[in-house]
DNA sequence: GTTGATGCAAAGGCTTTGCAACTAA
DNA sequence: TTAGTTGCAAAGCCTTTGCATCAAC
């Protein structure tokens, strides 16, 4: 229930791990800010665009990879054989818009703590639960403002 | 809420939709049918084990998105940048056991209903929801009987 | 100055595509 | 016969890796 580090924050991550602050990681990790859920192309990017010029495909992917298994983002499952990170630990649904082939963030604390409390009564047999995703596939609907 | 095909039923839906029903598709349903979700290379395996020796990679890769345009399977999001296919088109919830790296399926009708008919009350905004993916990330637990 | 991180280029894995050969109907 | 399908090989795309260079500490 941990919400996505600020840069200060992340700074202070870094180097309690031990790890240095370099900007590749920090304009990694501020697009992740901005962006919410990015697929690695999309990180290398919204930095390169940010301005940084140092930065390659292979860092951001090595960087967003690190991060992940520091326990920084999730990765999120999806159906275009990318790896698509995600900023936000704290429970929540992603809609897949086919229209647009992007994923929203839909935090719905109600939804996700039936579920929760759904599997904690009704164990998988044999399995122990870490991650709970809850994917929709969407069409946007007619009288859906379009931005 | 149809489930999938056996062989027989297969043919006939060939033959609807103006198909050959080639020993190559019938073998990558046969395989679909027993694995019930699959990769396209575990289909490829799968189908040359079976004693078809003259099929290839690229056309189990074709002939399972063209089953899935049809809709006789559904793509599952997955983290491993893999296609995978799921012949199953009935509500169930995957499971993705972490240590196997495989997917097994968890049929729950009254999970199922209950995320359902709370999508219904409480539709996203904007959206009309066309699938729902229910994805757990699972360890083993200690005592489950290994196979 | 050290230690670790990045850039670069190359390799790797999965998937798609184009075209000639083939085959189910 | 013929329209559609497969096999083959090549290309495409995303991702990972190895190593020399570079920079944060």
């Amino acid at each position: 229930m941990n919400s996505a580090p600020d840069l200060e924050s992340f700074r202070t991550i870094l180097k309690n791990k031990g790890l240095k602050a370099t900007p590749q990681r920090l304009a990694v990790h501020g697009a992740m800010l901005e962006l919410g859920h990015a697929s690695a192309d999309m990180v290398c990017e919204h930095v390169l665009k940010g301005g940084l010029t140092t930065i390659t495909a292979a860092s951001v992917y090595n960087i967003l990879a690190q991060l992940a298994s520091m326990g920084l983002y999730r990765r999120i499952p999806s159906t275009d054989n990318k790896v698509w990170y995600d900023v936000t630990t704290k429970a929540h649904l992603h809609i897949f818009d086919r229209k647009r082939d992007e994923f929203k963030d839909l935090v719905d604390e109600q939804l996700y703590s039936m579920v929760h409390s759904y599997f904690k009564e009704n164990p998988p047999k044999g399995y122990k639960v870490e991650e709970i995703d809850i994917h929709l596939v969407c069409h946007r609907s007619r009288n859906s403002k379009k931005s």
